[in-house]
DNA sequence: GTCTATAAGGAGATAGAC
DNA sequence: GTCTATCTCCTTATAGAC
C-alpha cells in the first residue's frame, strides 16, 4: 500500500495535484509575500487555469492557510526527528538552523513575520491555530528548560527568548548577507546562529578551569 | 525668522500641509503597510482629498519614499545629537533604544523590513538610497570601531553584526511582547536591548578580578 | 474537473468644474 | 489648489460550456 493508502487512482492524483498547488503557493509566498501573491501566479506556476485552483481550495486565505500550515507541520517533524540526546538548547539550536536553511534555498520560515493583516487572516483559522500552539508548547518547554539547565538566560522572561527565538528564523539579515555579503550559505548560517545565542558583545573570557 | 525661512505665508501653509501628509503616511505605513495603505487612507487620515495628495506627491511610490526619507534623517539627527562622550557601543545601544520606542508608540523603524518589492522601489529613488548610504556609512564605523575596541566581536564579519543591528530595529518580537506579554514598553525595551548584544546564552561568569 | 469568459469591486491616477 | 466624478487596470471569485 502507498502513502496514499486505499485512495483511487483519481484521487491519487487530486492529491498530488494539491500538494504541487501548495508546493507554488509557498514559492510564490517566499517571493512577492501575501499581498502581492495573486491567484493567477499560482495558478500559472502549478500550469492549471484559476477556476480549477478554486476547486481545490476555496480562496486565497483558505490557499494560505494551508500552505502555511504545512510549513508547520515541517517543524514539527523535523523537531520530533531530532537527536533526542540533544539538550533543550542544541534542539532550538538545530531547528534554528533548519529553518534558516530553508530560508536560503528559497523558502519560507515556519512562522512567516508577516503584516498585521495576515497575522489576523491566520488567527481566524482554526486549524492554522492549532498547529501553532502546538509548536509553540513545545518550543516554549525547550526554551524553559534551557533555562533551567543555565544554557539560557534565566533572568530574562521565557516570552522574550521566545518571541525572539521566532524573530531570527524570519530575521531578515539572512537575505541581506545573503545578497550583499560573499559568504557561503553555511557560514550565513553559522553567523546567523551565532548572533542569535551570543548577540553582538565580544565573548567574556571563561572562568579558567 | 521663523523655521521656514523667507517662504510667503502660503508656502509655510504648504509645507505645513505636507508634513501633515508625511505624518499620515509614516502612521498608516506603520499600521497597514505599504501594499494594503491606498492613497485614501492617507488622505482620509489628512482630512484632504485624493487630488490634493496627488498634487503634493506624484505618485504613491513617492509619497512613501518621502515618509521614509523623513525617517531616516531622523535617525541621523539623532545620531548626531547623542552624548558624544559615548563609545560606539554605546552609541548603537542608545539608537537602538530610540528605534524601538519609536516602534512601541506606533512608529515605524527607519529602516522597515519590507518586501522585496518595496526593497526594490526605494532602490530606484536616488534620493532615498543616498540617505541610506550616508547613514549605513555611520552606522558602520561605529560597528567597527566597537569590533576594535573589543566591545563587540571581533571574531564576526562586521557585516554579520550591522544586518543584524538593522533587523533589531524591526524585530517581531516586539509587537508580540507589546501584545502578549505583561510588561511596560520600558521593560520592552530593556530586554530587546539585551537580547540583541548578549543573545539567548547565560552569562558566563566574569572573571575574578 | 477542466477550461473560456466574465462579473464585481478595489485602488492608482486624472479630467474638469469651481 | 481643492473638490466631485470618472477612467483604467488589476484581482478575487464564479458562471456555464465541454
Amino acid at each position: 500500500m502507498g502513502i496514499f493508502g486505499k485512495l483511487s487512482f483519481k484521487d491519487q492524483a487530486f492529491k498530488l495535484r494539491e500538494s504541487a498547488i501548495l508546493d507554488a503557493t509557498t514559492a510564490v509566498l517566499g517571493s512577492k509575500g501575501y499581498d502581492l501573491m495573486t491567484m493567477d501566479d499560482v495558478a500559472g506556476a502549478v500550469g492549471i487555469s484559476k477556476p480549477s485552483l478554486y476547486k481545490h481550495f476555496k480562496s486565497k486565505e483558505d490557499l494560505v492557510g494551508e500552505a502555511l500550515i504545512r510549513l508547520i507541520d515541517g517543524a514539527l517533524d523535523y523537531l520530533a526527528q531530532i537527536d533526542p540526546t540533544l539538550g533543550p538548547k542544541g534542539k532550538l539550536a538545530a531547528l534554528l538552523e533548519w529553518a534558516l536553511r530553508v530560508r536560503l534555498e528559497g523558502g519560507l520560515p515556519f512562522l512567516p513575520s508577516t503584516s498585521a493583516h495576515v497575522r489576523e487572516m491566520l488567527m481566524r483559522n482554526l486549524k492554522y491555530v492549532t498547529r501553532v500552539l502546538k509548536l509553540n508548547g513545545q518550543l516554549e518547554k525547550l526554551v524553559q528548560s534551557a533555562q533551567k539547565l543555565g544554557e539560557f538566560d534565566a533572568s530574562m522572561p521565557s516570552d522574550v527568548i521566545l518571541f525572539s527565538y521566532y524573530a531570527r528564523t524570519c530575521d531578515p539579515a539572512v537575505e541581506y548577507l545573503q545578497r550583499f555579503s560573499k559568504m557561503s550559505n553555511d557560514q550565513v548560517v553559522q553567523h546567523m546562529l551565532r548572533v542569535a545565542f551570543d548577540g553582538f558583545n565580544a565573548p567574556t573570557p571563561a572562568l579558567p578551569g
